[in-house]
RNA sequence: GCACUCGUAGCUCAGCUGGAUAGAGCACUCGCCUUCUAAGCGAGCGGUCUCAGGUUCGAAUCCUGACGGGUGUACCA
């Protein structure tokens, strides 16, 4: 339900009557219970632009908002504040209506757009560590959310595949191979190292990779297979990761780097064409206005630069594609590349001036002592290692609960440890630098994906003890049930600001404080017990119901799973 | 040097398109399991919102400056 629009419409229509003019109707929560559940607070603006007293104004408004429907009670405070109650049978009505609606109250976005949604984009020649996890799982989370609202996802993962790494690699691969055996790539990290050891001791080596590197940009057969398998295989290990997090991407949605190679020339052409590029030391620049150093896209020697593939990705995405909004879901750090590269692509017409493209940054995850985790120091946790003792650790927890069977034992702890992960990361606002803590990060207390998993696991209980059918309305009987329906019903709205903002933490701050609302019910309200009227029950179980509906969608959009038993 | 970004409780963080007495979790103190799962609920403790100016009826929120952390700044991605 758009509950914001709604009043929206009705406090229009009261400001009409009462012949006072406006032009834009904001309606905030209500900071506090004692407030109502909503709040207008444009009165002051009005009465400031009429030069008139804003409680005389917040009154007239009143006198003529219609409390016959949604709306019961309205209350001018304070300097002139609009307070408004939500009817209680308006409410039970709706809530009753939602109860039978499987999108649990959420309507679709009035003009759907075909979105990319650009995400995790591992380097191939790296194991995935705790650093990649952010743009992951806040990608995915976006890419899902974008899809229940109606948008058309295409899914990206823009995997960094190309460059002088691979020769390396590859001749170190090679050099593994000879004795008949395949090396599996079990340790990438390893591997990674080992190959540099090799490169740093062996000149032999070193010119072989070199030469590797050249070969495999000019499509020498041999050394395209043997890059191919290393891809195939790092690939194979970004995938169990995947899988253990719940991520919805597949090998369809990877589009490599080394996809875009034959484009790049072409993108240079267009560039030099229009005039947009020009050289300047023996290199290809770009010069924009505001900027002290331009931005090459092609070097002095003719090799290409990152900003020359997202140059080509860019058209890819909007020509071939054809989406009208293009998300970057990379570290807050490549603002200004991003930033320039779109610049470029509109200039050039790469990308036309209606597609919407947006860098969706987020801070940087630092060590205990505040400092950025740096790669080269080998102290990275490994991605797979965080995922794995994430579940050991559930599983530990919740072994002498005596509700689980062997096998849900292990599926129980797969959906708390991940969930724990996953939403550690995505309750903190995006943009905020994220200081990893391993217990932090595994904690089951307090605002943890395991409060709203217990909640559901409750509720599930309920229904099982119940054991018959729920039928009924649902009746607004006291405040919290109140408080609660309120809450239910601010699932869309809730859903449209993370979309719009591009935020998952709007979504588990939401979840949060409906399952904190639904504990007090629970606390306060019983069902099942003796001397409870039917009616009275029902309703209690429709409510249930509806909060276990909701607290389990919320949590599919952020990629964690709901569990029957705790 | 220039640019961007952040600075809120002991710790980790919300709140920032200006609104009422600045909110959570963790930690700490106390209370609640013979009745729907106590990984829960209730109560308490804890704040010069970095500092200084400015705009305003009203500033954690907007503007300017200072200080402090982080980041980016011509051939890595």
């Amino acid at each position: 339900m758009k509950i914001k629009s709604e009043l929206s419409k009705i406090i229009e229509k009261a400001l009409h009557s009462a012949n006072i003019q406006a032009n834009e109707i904001v309606i905030s929560d209500a900071t506090k219970p004692e407030f109502g559940d909503y709040q207008f607070n444009g009165v002051m603006r009005l009465a400031k632009e009429l030069k008139r007293n804003p409680r005389e104004i917040a009154s007239e408004v009143v006198e003529h908002i219609d409390t016959t429907g949604m709306v019961s009670k309205v209350e001018v405070a304070g300097p002139g504040f609009i307070n408004i109650w939500l009817n209680n049978e308006w409410l039970a009505k709706v809530t009753t209506e939602t109860l039978d609606d499987k999108r649990v109250g959420v309507g679709f976005v009035e003009n759907p757009k075909r979105v990319v949604v650009d995400y995790s984009g591992p380097n191939m020649a790296k194991q995935m560590h705790v650093g990649h996890l952010r743009s992951t799982i806040i990608g995915d989370t976006l890419a899902t959310l974008f899809e229940f609202l109606g948008d058309e996802v295409i899914r990206q993962n823009h995997i960094g595949d190309w460059g002088t790494q691979f020769g390396m690699l590859i001749a170190y691969l090679e050099e593994q191979n000879t004795d008949g055996n395949t090396q599996e790539l079990k340790d990438l990290e390893q591997f990674y190292k080992d190959a540099k050891v090799r490169f740093d001791e062996s000149k032999e080596f070193a010119n072989k990779a070199r030469e590797y590197v050249v070969k495999i940009q000019s499509g020498d057969e041999h050394c395209l297979e043997l890059w191919q398998s290393f891809i195939n295989a790092s690939l194979g290990h970004c995938e169990e990761v995947y899988k253990k997090l719940n991520v919805n991407l597949t090998r369809n949605d990877v589009r490599a780097e080394s996809f875009y190679n034959d484009q790049l020339p072409k993108i240079i052409e267009t560039l030099k064409e229009k005039n947009i590029s020009t050289t300047s030391n023996g290199a290809e620049c770009v010069f924009l206005e505001g900027d002290e150093n331009p931005i090459i896209v092609q070097k002095s020697d003719g090799g290409f630069l990152y900003a020359t593939t997202d140059l080509a990705a860019l058209y890819f995405r909007a020509n071939v594609l054809k989406a009208k909004r293009i998300c970057y879901v990379v570290d807050a750090r490549q603002a200004q590349h991003f930033k320039q590269v779109f610049a470029i692509a509109k200039m050039a017409g790469l990308v036309d001036e209606d597609v919407i493209l947006e860098h969706i940054g987020f801070g940087t995850m630092m060590d205990k002592g505040g400092k950025p985790f740096k790669t080269r120091d080998g102290g990275v946790i490994k991605l797979v290692d965080l995922l794995d003792e994430a579940v050991v650790r559930a599983k530990d927890a919740i072994k002498d609960r005596d509700v689980h069977s062997e096998e849900e034992l292990n599926s129980v702890a797969r959906a708390i440890g991940i969930g724990a992960v996953k939403y550690a990361d995505l309750s903190i606002s995006r943009e905020s630098n994220y200081i990893f803590n391993w217990d932090k990060m595994l904690s089951f207390e307090g605002n943890t994906s395991l409060y709203m998993q217990y909640a559901y696991a409750r509720i599930q209980s309920i229904l099982r003890k119940h054991n018959a059918e729920v039928s009924g309305k649902i009746i607004i009987g006291d405040e919290i049930e109140h408080r609660l329906a309120v809450m239910l019903l601010k699932f869309e709205d809730t859903l449209i600001k993370a979309s719009i903002e591009a935020t998952p933490h709007t979504i588990t701050s939401y979840l949060y404080e409906l399952v904190t609302l639904f504990m007090k019910f629970y606390e306060q309200n019983p069902i099942l017990k003796d001397g409870i009227e039917n009616e009275v029950k029902m309703s209690r179980l429709q409510l249930s119901i509806l909060t276990g509906a909701v607290i389990k969608k919320g949590l599919e959009i952020l990629g964690i799973e709901v569990v029957e038993k705790i």
